[in-house]
DNA sequence: CGGTTACCGGATCAACGATCCAGTACTCGA
DNA sequence: TCGAGTACTGGATCGTTGATCCGGTAACCG
């Protein structure tokens, strides 16, 4: 509020001759100035804070001390505001050092990372139906590829293998960011009390449910990708037999 | 515009006792009675047709010929309308028949199934950060269950299973539902030579990179799946070796 | 000092989801 | 046959949203 006190000045400018009574210098100013940075990262804090239904421009300018008219000056659209969280948060996730400890090594802590953002920002699960081509979505998936392309991957396998390992976070990830935790966990109870309930219909799930523990994800998703891991494998070492050394037919 | 002509009657029924003159029957409607499940399937339409952010419940009554405060008489809010429709397109996928060639062919169906709709309907893509617990939905997670219990998948490798399934195919199908396909294909164009500029920063990408051909899509899913049914055939081998009989520790 | 650029925000617009409330048609029991 | 109850409809309206118009102000450059 102070913030956007101090930035408005004295108004008419009539009277205020007195530079005591002026605004101070745009560098005195309590708040930085408003850039793309700071908005998105107020952004990514109301998101994080408040979910993604409840950030809209008015209230992301009131937390940032300005008039929502002015973030439109940095920003062409809202949707240019969810973009650039999206990507943002991306930066989170640590890209393994070059020479590590082998391909497998390198791309589970890449994709665990990957998985770790996702769940720490639950909203940007709902943001993933649209195309990702942010700096920093790219440096990764860069990663991803030279890694692979480095273990032995080639062809057509490069693609599935890739496209593969993603899909498997994203869905993860929405799959487990969409599942009713903490204040909602009622909503959670009441599924499982449905399901007990048509238990006729759904025996198999009444009984070995989807409603899973907490720490039941973490095992199952490592699960998972050790299968997609091991499938990938297989194809390099199915590729090295067939030709070890020789490039082409 | 007949429909909702038809509807509205001659007013006023001071000089209507006419039979004639007055509303023909409900039965004898241009349109059928509005129902739930006619809002759904015109919602599901409209989504068809223009995506998810065009659905309005004014559009959506429009279409339907009646008020927009109508809709609200059979469904509680606008997120109703979507869940609704989300569980109402998974009734187009089949769920293969009990006997049939194996666990892995079954699966192999459903999962197909599953991601044929899900870019069929390239909205629903947006949607699935919600709970489903529609019962088309379940009915088929049921199937999953069941199939793969049956095949001897047991314990935490079952929920591992299942989900690991589900999240490839949800990731998937939202990947590929994402990428700007038919009119937006400039945008795909854009991209392309957006990573072949930044060449230095993303070589393998701009080399290998990820803006595959249609085809590609098919084949890289196929082989993703395969190396997922493959780990759980590994997994099944694995406990049956252990114990092939013997139940419990 | 005049003008150009970068930045800010009050007022405003059209559209949205949702609700209020006054209706209208049909049903069922007496 | 009537009259009360119920199922359903929709015009008017409310508060909120994303976005734009347009008039400002501060810093900087020649």
């Amino acid at each position: 509020m102070e913030a956007s006190e101090a930035g408005r000045g004295t108004g008419g400018s009539g009277t205020a001759g007195q530079v005591w009574l002026r605004t101070p210098a745009r560098a005195g100013r309590a708040a930085p100035p408003l850039t793309r940075e700071r908005i998105v990262e107020e952004a990514v804090a109301l998101l994080d804070a408040e979910g993604a239904d409840r950030l809209t421009m008015r209230r992301l300018a009131e937390r940032l001390g300005t008039g929502s008219t002015t973030l439109y000056w940095h920003v062409k659209t809202k949707d240019d505001v969810l973009d650039l969280a999206l990507d943002a948060i991306f930066a989170e996730v640590e890209i393994p050092p070059e020479g590590g400890q082998g391909w497998r090594a390198g791309i589970t802590a890449l994709i665990n990372g990957w998985r770790a953002v996702l769940l720490r920002h639950p909203w940007s699960a709902a943001l993933l139906s649209r195309p990702m081509l942010g700096p920093n979505v790219l440096a990764r998936s860069e990663f991803l590829y030279a890694t692979l392309l480095e273990a032995g991957v080639t062809g057509p396998g490069l693609t599935a293998a890739a496209y593969g390992l993603s899909n498997y976070v994203i869905g993860s990830g929405l799959m487990q960011a969409t599942w009713p935790t903490g204040a909602e966990r009622e909503v959670r109870r009441a599924a499982r009390e449905y399901l007990h309930a048509n238990r006729e219909r759904y025996p198999v799930l009444a009984a070995h449910g989807p409603l899973v523990a907490d720490d039941d994800w973490e095992t199952g998703f490592a699960l998972g990708l050790t299968w997609i891991l091991d499938g990938i494998e297989a194809g390099i070492a199915r590729a090295d037999e067939r030709g070890p050394m020789s490039a082409g037919r």
